[in-house]
DNA sequence: TAGGCCATCTGGTCCT
DNA sequence: AGGACCAGATGGCCTA
């Protein structure tokens, strides 16, 4: 990392102005960064004037190389630059894998981070209660099995605790749980005619999406052999 | 035009 | 020491 670099720079969202020392330049390319930055958690106002006293001794004994260091630093930064947008790419790879394995909508809406994230965990969950209750009673029909796994209120242990809450962020516990208006994607506003059950911030609704489970858990049984 | 989502930059912290 | 990870800030794009 940038330590060096960093230990150099430590603080300078409390007090660092350009008059303040020397190498105050920025390479910041979008914005000028004006944050209202904070310290973090473990930067006291006391270490940070310490760090302040440090960084003036320092930039005393370095002001013939600052073009130099100045360099090293924009160098450092680029880098650390680079490996962040390529981690990032890797993450959103990753999360386009996620979305390419769960079940789609009708339109081809393309889910959000969050839809996605939230999407899985409940699909995790449906599948794997697909799978124990097709364990517990084997002897009904597979569709009667789905649609119970599906449409049911569900078990208190689940992510989501209603048919239509694929998406949802509430646990089962949470207060906010709801029943409302929806849409057939989650993405749109409510509309009157549709319905679903669940958090009020991202749903799936009743006619989309477990449609799409029951599709979905009936192969995952065929594929089981359940 | 406001709000949501996203990509990117950035500095701090943790890990190897 | 350097890379990975994280969270805040910012600006662009899109949509209702």
């Amino acid at each position: 990392m940038d330590r060096a670099f960093s230990d150099y720079d430590t603080c300078s969202q409390m007090s660092y102005s350009p008059s303040d020392d020397e190498d105050s330049a920025s390479f910041h390319t979008p914005s000028s960064y004006t944050s209202g930055h904070v310290t973090s958690p473990t930067q006291t106002p006391e270490k940070c004037e310490v760090e302040k006293e440090k960084r003036k001794r320092r930039g005393r004994n370095r002001v013939k190389n600052d073009g130099v260091l100045h360099t090293i630093k924009k160098t450092r930064r680029v880098k650390a630059n680079d490996r962040e947008r390529n981690r990032m790419h890797n993450l959103n790879s990753a999360l386009d894998e996620l979305r390419s394995i769960l079940p789609s909508f009708p339109d081809d809406t393309k889910l959000t981070k969050i839809e996605t994230l939230r999407f899985a965990h409940n699909y995790i969950w449906a599948l794997s209660e697909t799978l124990r209750l097709a364990d517990q009673s084997k002897d009904k029909p597979s569709g009667e099995l789905v649609q119970h796994c599906v449409m049911s209120p569900a078990a208190p242990s689940s992510p989501g605790s209603d048919a239509g809450s694929w998406m949802s962020s509430a646990s089962p516990n949470s207060s906010s749980y709801s029943v409302s208006a929806c849409t057939s994607n989650p993405s749109s506003p409510a509309t009157s005619e549709d319905c679903y059950y669940g958090h009020t911030d991202n749903m799936f609704s009743l006619h989309s999406f477990p449609h799409n489970m029951i599709q979905h858990s009936s192969w995952f049984l065929q594929y089981n052999q359940v």
